[in-house]
DNA sequence: CTGTCGTACTACGACTGTCGTGGTAACTAT
DNA sequence: ATAGTTACCACGACAGTCGTAGTACGACAG
């Protein structure tokens, strides 16, 4: 039960993957993983928009890859690091959420009243 | 200052000129002044996004047009009133936005927090 | 020994909402 | 005269997401 959709989630999934790689660097499926499990199961990434991001972050300077060739089985996995770029990147998103999360609120009704 | 990107907005557009029709009917010109006073001039909606949100949420059945013929001058002004659909799909989206905004909020470093 | 599940991606074309640019037209104040 | 405000519309471009499909290997059940 995805229930939130990619409409409106659109613009946060930078915010969302930067942030999972704040304290390490990870991979696509491991990402992915967390995004559901951190949001119980409220949202799942969907993996084109994922590796999506990956690439253009990547083409923005906020990303940079690199590839474990020495997993078991003879696979590989890519890798991607935040950079200071992209630190940057994350905090000034982590502000406009602020900003824009008092502007919508108030074209939300309050809970006690009718619509 | 604009300080709002469209990136983040995106996919709330619908609620908030929903919220403006909520009690009474209204225009694009009303409506986008409305935003850009609520929002204290942080959010300040293209004419283009708002009038083409118009045109699909006609389409989607949200909203209705009539148009005030006798304006002075010999003026016309399409006027837009919310439908009973349109009260049900703010109430949904407004659900979504809790949920959203919950979710969202769990990729938010914290206030304190280096990053 | 066959099939399904999990891992870990990638390619491609379609779609939707927003944007930039430019245009129309009438009134209002300087 | 001319700039500003009101009130909109058309057009094509663009970015991000989506659906579909495919690759490839290992583990485990039947």
């Amino acid at each position: 039960m995805a229930e939130i959709s990619s409409d409106v989630i659109r613009g946060y999934n930078d915010i969302i993957i930067l942030y999972l790689l704040l304290n390490d660097p990870s991979y696509g499926y491991e990402i992915s993983k967390q995004i559901r499990l951190m949001s119980e199961d409220k949202y799942i990434i969907k993996e084109t928009t994922l590796y999506s991001a990956f690439t253009r972050m990547e083409k923005n300077g906020f990303i940079e890859s690199f590839v474990d060739e020495d997993l078991a089985g003879g696979k590989k996995r890519t890798y991607y690091r935040i950079t200071p770029a992209g630190r940057d990147y994350y905090r000034a998103k982590c502000e406009e959420w602020t900003l824009t999360k008092e502007v919508i609120e108030k074209f939300i009704a309050d809970e006690g009243r009718q619509v």
